[in-house]
DNA sequence: CCCGGCATCAATCGAAAGGTGGAGACGTCG
DNA sequence: CGACGTCTCCACCTTTCGATTGATGCCGGG
């Protein structure tokens, strides 16, 4: 038989490390070695003991998140895969948890047998993802336009901030017809036709960031 | 000895009912007699079965939410208490929940311990509040001025789907007059002069859910 | 019972914002 | 080089907002 695969819980919830360990540990072949209540000790104890895959929550309470956390886990030689388990689907959230090199997406309401699934298919390097993040990514590769120049970007941060036109125009250094400009093009990429449901779009994009 | 309290867990996330039945199953006094997975199923559990406590989640995938649940469970006779266990503590989360009759509100943060008591104190029929859910309670009586009321979150909610007044008069069956009406109160509570300036301070105040 | 808060509606007016259709300058890349 | 995208700017016109002022009916607490 070979060794069972070694396993850390990084979540701020006692009871969701809790649940993960009731149900992870019904199967004979998984180890739950370590729990980590905040991110920096994830990452800690990810360095220190001889773990195979980290499961890790995207928020905590305070300090680090946990795609930083991700990160920092990846970025070390040798290191554990980590397979992102939140409650959180948008873009936001998704989008730079993969790129800071989780192998996996699942979210929370994932039935025991998928998520015991997802584990074994981390350990193994390969990746599972949750249908609501994958449908994510194939949109993300089939509509390229939609990414904003940083023209635009700064632009609509700063229209999600309150400011008039004329206001951004003076904060940016540009006349009150390039903003509008930029405005044009934002609402085209964004496919909406108003400032308020473009803030309202970019945040649900994760383009703007707040909390 | 006394009967032991009697509990029903509605969560729609598989993980963490099984957690909080593996934190509250381990005190000999408590027992969980059932699971929901809905919000609905909560309600039609807790008519049906002899239960103490309900611990509830607010948001569930689809359907009725928990604050929903929470009220059709305590309007009737006889009615088990409704413990609310969540991740959210925001005012939209919060005050909705103890209005429709939460005898307690715990995050899911809470240390098991903290559970277990707040449920043997939910059983008695008394109130325990998370901390920061008690301090926005206190704020709340302090400044009722801040406030907004139901009718003009209504139309800030819209406001921040990027509707136009006369859009948002229509879905609300109101005129353009009243629509701008509330957002004059609105814009004066809030401390902004203009629609994208409110939806920036309603989100940053947790007032609108994004995703 | 009266006051205050809430919700509803109205009219007006100036200031923004949005829609359309341009144009020039610059850098990249095939 | 030429095409393309980005960033910058302009004019004209329509629609929408926001500010102001004022009014009505309803309800609940002092």
């Amino acid at each position: 038989m070979t060794r069972p695969v070694r396993l850390l819980l990084a979540d701020d919830h006692p009871v969701v490390r809790a649940g993960l360990r009731a149900v992870l540990e019904t199967e004979p072949d998984l180890e739950v070695v370590a729990e980590a209540a905040t991110a920096e000790q994830a990452v800690a104890l990810a360095a220190e003991l001889d773990v195979d895959v980290v499961l890790m929550d995207l928020r905590f309470g305070a300090g680090m998140n946990g795609a930083q956390a991700t990160a920092a886990i990846t970025a070390r030689p040798d290191a554990p895969r980590v397979l992102v388990v939140t409650t959180y689907d948008t873009d936001a959230d998704t989008l730079p948890a993969i790129e800071a090199g989780a192998t996996g997406y699942l979210l929370k309401d994932a039935p025991p047998e998928e998520l015991a699934a997802a584990v074994r298919t981390a350990a193994a390097g390969r990746t599972t993802l949750a249908p609501t993040v994958a449908d994510r990514l194939v949109n993300r590769l089939r509509t390229p336009g939609t990414a904003l120049t940083r023209r635009e970007t700064e632009v609509l941060v700063l229209v999600a901030e309150g400011l008039s036109n004329q206001r951004i125009g003076e904060r940016l250094h540009l006349t009150l017809a390039t903003v509008k400009s930029h405005l044009v093009h934002i609402y085209a990429k964004l496919g909406v036709d108003s400032r308020t449901a473009a803030v309202a779009a970019a945040v649900e994009l994760g383009i703007i960031r707040r909390q």
